[in-house]
DNA sequence: CGATGTCAAGGAATC
DNA sequence: GATTCCTTGACATCG
């Protein structure tokens, strides 16, 4: 037991916010128009205020910022980390200032397990470069890189066993940094649980992947202890919750007779995320997981709008849960009274 | 100005 | 071996 009540858990949400859409996460212009990582820091600016505004604690940062910065094409790109210093350490200032929880998510293309050197080395390029930027903003330990194990090609176990290689030759800031997540179709929490053990890497535990891909059958309360033991003591684990989307899909298609564009309608797949957290779902899970402590990062397609309106629904339906996150019992009324809960439209 | 096409990048299923 | 989906936003271009 902790001799003091922990500080209180951290919602947080990742990239893109929409409630004020005047706001960019990157500087995503192509190349010739040379974007930079310059660019992207001012807006990153701008995003912390609104996080601070709206006392958001967590954030996961476009793995974008940095364009082009390991491009093999494009050299020029590459110097931006060293060309943008004080700029970065100023900015980590802000986030360290206010408590502000940062993380990176690198892209699907970041492959460590992959059986091509090169596409193995450009993803190690890429993830070095993110930790760079974390160390020069001065982040503690629990600024992360989220990555999954990749692909499978063909043989799953093989698989495991070369992200395990990968890692034990990464150069040391991006080891450090380096957090395993469940996916939803290829490493189950058994898995990267058996990665774990291979190479020490701490795990986030993702609870819509975990409930997409569990073949092993494993229980969630004890997976989720195990995820939160694989953490460095003095840093909070983290983990990602979403709710599945159930909607039809409109899905475009070009006719091949015709060369016209169709729409088609076609049943949800369960990996796709909801616009909002459902949230007797995510109260239900809370609570299966009581006493146990992390952060967690909310990834609904309705991002900051999501984490706002969680949040309110906390207090409402789940009292004893929304203290966790340290926040204030529902006043007595209406469960969600009409015209309170909108945002600000800008 | 609104609609549409494109983007650095991989993997896997399908044919 | 080639095509398409996965999934994503925003830039860039077209009409």
């Amino acid at each position: 037991m902790t001799p003091f009540p922990a500080p209180p858990m951290r919602l947080g949400f990742a990239a893109k916010v929409l409630g004020r859409p005047d706001l960019k996460s990157n500087d995503a212009r192509k190349h010739p128009s040379n974007p930079h990582l310059r660019v992207s820091i001012g807006y990153l600016h701008a995003i912390f205020d609104y996080l601070h505004e709206h006392a958001v604690p967590m954030y996961r940062m476009s793995s974008d910022i940095a364009p082009y910065v390991t491009h093999p094409d494009l050299p020029r790109f590459h110097n931006q980390v060293r060309e943008c210093r004080a700029e970065l350490e100023a900015l980590g200032k802000v986030a360290r200032d206010r408590g502000l929880r940062l993380s990176f998510h690198p892209s699907q293309y970041v492959l460590l397990n992959s059986p091509d050197k090169k596409v193995t080395a450009q993803s190690v390029r890429d993830l070095v470069a993110q930790a760079e930027m974390l160390d020069v903003m001065g982040a503690g330990a629990e600024a992360v890189l989220v990555t999954h194990v990749g692909g499978t090609y063909g043989d799953p176990a093989a698989g495991r066993v070369r992200w395990a290689e990968t890692y034990k030759t990464l150069p040391e800031p991006a080891r450090r940094r380096l957090v395993l997540e469940n996916d939803d179709l290829r490493f189950s929490a058994a898995d990267v649980l058996a990665v774990h053990d291979r190479t020490g890497a701490p795990l986030v535990f993702d609870h819509q992947h975990y409930w997409c891909l569990n073949p092993e059958r494993l229980d969630l309360r004890e997976t989720v202890t195990k995820f939160l033991a694989t953490w460095p003591a003095g840093v909070r684990p983290k983990v990602h919750y979403s709710s599945p989307r159930t909607e039809l899909r409109e899905v475009k298609r070009k006719d091949k007779a015709t060369g016209k564009t169709k729409t088609a309608l076609l049943p949800p797949v369960w990996t796709g995320h909801a616009d909002f957290v459902n949230p007797f779902e995510f109260v239900q899970f809370l609570r299966a997981v009581d006493g146990l402590v992390f952060d967690v990062m909310l990834e609904a397609k309705a991002k900051d709008l999501a984490l706002l309106r969680v949040r309110q629904d906390l207090p409402r339906y789940a009292p004893d849960q929304a203290g966790r996150f340290g926040l204030e019992p529902a006043p007595d009324g209406e469960p969600d009274p009409a015209g309170a809960e909108e945002p600000d439209a800008g």
